[in-house]
DNA sequence: CCCTTTCTAGAACGCTCACTCTAGAGCACG
DNA sequence: CGTGCTCTAGAGTGAGCGTTCTAGAAAGGG
């Protein structure tokens, strides 16, 4: 019974904090959301909202990790993983009518001036994320320099499409990015390659 | 007289809205730090808080449209511009204590879920980034399918690198993006070269 | 010098916020 | 049958929010 309710909690904040972000989210919403009293939500996170904002960004941040590398796994090659991820999270985005497809990126730049722990969560999640495409980049061939570049950029872009097609309500951006990132990757690889075989 | 307190007020809250986003900010703290009133601030700005963000939407998006095409104007070669523009990001950002450098993004994201003239002054600011790239990209010889692709790009990655180099603290994602940028202008550059002399 | 317009001053309003507190319900175990 | 622990219930607190309102201060042309 414990988990239920604080999972239902978790999960209610995270929708709501895409809809609303951190600051336009209240915890009467998030207590209608959950169907959980105040109470319920101060027993489960002590720390009140902050504390509950932190293992929204943590448990949100592992499950895009492992979506991620579901699909280097499925992809066919390394550069399509890239290509597939954006256009997964652009059916996402039109299905959802352009609610924001991820929590992390909007709280960090929201709070990173007057949260410290929630900033530095969004941080070691964005770590994570970085991490999990050096290594699938370096297991595709690509230098472990470029490697760490691209995954920077990967997940820039990432964000960045999120904001720009939750903004124009399009998901122009993310076909596009999803475009140069396995040009990019697909670049690295044979860079490597060549570097490699000469 | 007057477009002075105005003045004071927009760059004022700007300001705010960069640190502490559009729900962390209020007009009391705004009133402050323009040293204006509040009273003033109602006078210049009818429509209350929305009214002023959509104004400082606004402003700095033409402010950045127009360091970006000056960027341009000034590199040595079409690809350096796209480097140059994110070692500028990155020389502010350190400076300034990793506060974030634009409002635009942060409160486009926060609440283009709650206020459709702020969601469309943000869509109309990026487009308005969006076509000065493409078409520095088409002068620069790049087809325009993929200038206008590539532009697309460049805007979703400096929101996305805003949001990381802000939230880790380090520059190491604009200097990532600043060159796989280079490196896509400069291979759409020679594509339609390749192209146009077949 | 008055009158009109522009702008400032700041108190006041109703509301919602994050958070606290005290009671008691539900349940497992001896 | 109770004893103890986990969890829920919901009223209550003080503070701060965006906004409104009325009154007056500046400023400038006739």
């Amino acid at each position: 019974m414990m988990a239920e309710t604080r999972d239902r909690i978790i999960v209610a904040t995270n929708e709501l904090f895409r809809r609303y972000g951190y600051n336009g989210t209240s915890l009467s919403q998030i207590s209608v959301a959950a169907n959980a009293t105040i109470g319920s939500i101060y027993h489960f996170f002590p720390g009140g909202k902050e504390a509950l904002a932190v293992a929204v960004v943590e448990t949100t941040g592992n499950i895009y990790r492992q979506l991620f590398e579901l699909i280097v796994q499925e992809a066919s090659d390394p550069a399509q993983a890239y290509v597939d991820f954006f256009a997964g999270a652009a059916a996402v985005l039109e299905e959802s009518g352009y609610i924001d497809p991820c929590p992390i990126g909007g709280l960090a730049r929201e709070v990173a001036n007057t949260s410290e722990p929630l900033r530095l969560a969004a941080a070691n999640v964005f770590d994570s994320w970085i991490d999990a495409a050096t290594r699938n980049l370096v297991d595709a061939g690509v230098s472990s320099e470029q490697a760490a570049q691209l995954a920077q950029v990967f997940v820039a872009t990432v964000e960045g499409t999120f904001v720009l097609s939750r903004t124009q309500r399009s998901t122009a951006s993310l076909h596009a990015a999803g475009r140069s990132l396995g040009q990019l990757v697909t670049q690295g690889i044979e860079e490597a390659r060549r570097t490699q075989t000469s």
